[in-house]
DNA sequence: CCCGAAAGTGAAAAGGCATAACATGGCCAA
DNA sequence: TTGGCCATGTTATGCCTTTTCACTTTCGGG
């Protein structure tokens, strides 16, 4: 595996992988194809035999991010059945945690500018994590009085928007710059307070 | 106002609007500094003798930004009284307004990649902003019951989360890409769910 | 009127992206 | 075993951007 003589080996990952280290270390500004090529102990040149540019590159680590993503949300899901409200927790929290874990891989989803139709691959591996949380939201949706529940797209669409908010506002950048409060109580009292606006969950203390 | 010869005249706010309006086009990424130099008839040299350089170009883009935002926030504030309600609904839409009238101030403030924290002036600009948020926020907070209601800033971060969250996702990008929903009708939705969930609006239909 | 400082120019260094022509060596087939 | 194809990497090159430095032009106050 290690780049043994004139051929690396493995250089198409082992370009990803550095891509994502230097995206999550200094932004996707920061990020430049030629350092990424260093890293992996090659001339800039020879990413064009494995890549189409720099943004194909970016695209590439954010299409593996979303596949983790994933199967991280599925993981999460299964995790919490056969309750539907722990499931649907378990798939929120999850959001938290995947930017948590996987810097490069969640700044370059969703702070280097690419878009997700930018290719069907991407498009598809994307629809594939926007579905379980809408599943888990589908589950949970139905326990809700059909007069006042949203359709579970919107559902899933909410509590995608808020997890995205706190981790960009509040997760990133300067630590606790924008708020007193540790992302993941922020996160965890909203989604809380908004399913107690569905009557998914008890109006407690 | 119009370049006559060699000095330009008001050369540092031209070419803040060349910048903002290259943003808005093609995003930080697309933006350099050369072009709005050259969009401002000026050779690139000569913006360094009004900014330090292509990142201070942009944060003042942004700080300008932040200015017009809080603006509009207290404007939206002042429409909604004497009704915390109608003054907290208000604010909350004058979010996606903004980056819907102002996409390049919206993009240099919230996707460029430059932080609140560069300079103080920037961080209180936008401490401003929020401000008027927090400031709404616990007006309408007051009419919560006070076992179940979290802190104002607690409040106001949800609110300002699900609100960018929403514009970020579902509002910038190829048109509803990600949600059959427009962002409106997202953002109102979901806000009126969490205000069910603290008890501040009747759970009608 | 004149002279100093503010504001713009031109040239050049350093570095990035991208392409093209050339080099290497792994692998398959005879 | 050996010859050659072609995937993979390199070197060379062009163009663009950022940033700096020395030089020039103009405005405005004494």
């Amino acid at each position: 595996m290690a780049k043994r003589g004139y051929h690396h080996g493995n250089l198409r990952q082992a370009l990803v992988d550095a891509a994502l280290e230097l995206i999550g270390a200094k932004g996707p500004t920061g990020f430049t194809l030629s350092e990424a090529a260093k890293q992996a102990g090659v001339t800039p040149a020879a990413v064009y035999r494995h890549f189409e540019g720099r943004e194909d590159l970016i695209a590439e680590a954010a299409r593996q991010g979303y596949e983790i993503f994933a199967d991280l949300m599925e993981f999460a899901y299964e995790s919490g059945q056969p309750s539907a409200l722990s499931s649907f927790e378990a798939t929120g929290r999850a959001y938290l945690a995947f930017a948590r874990k996987h810097p490069g891989h969640y700044v370059a989803m969703f702070e280097s500018g690419i878009s997700v139709n930018r290719t069907p691959e991407l498009a598809i591996v994307s629809a594939r994590a926007n579905g379980v949380l809408e599943k888990a939201a589908a589950a949970l949706s139905e326990y809700a009085s059909p007069g006042k529940r949203p359709p579970s797209t919107m559902f899933s669409a909410h509590i995608w928007a808020m997890s995205h908010g706190v981790v960009e506002l509040f997760a990133r950048g300067a630590a606790g710059s924008r708020s007193p409060f540790s992302p993941e109580e922020l996160l965890e009292a909203g989604i809380g307070i908004y399913l107690r606006g569905l009557g998914l969950v008890p109006p407690d203390g």
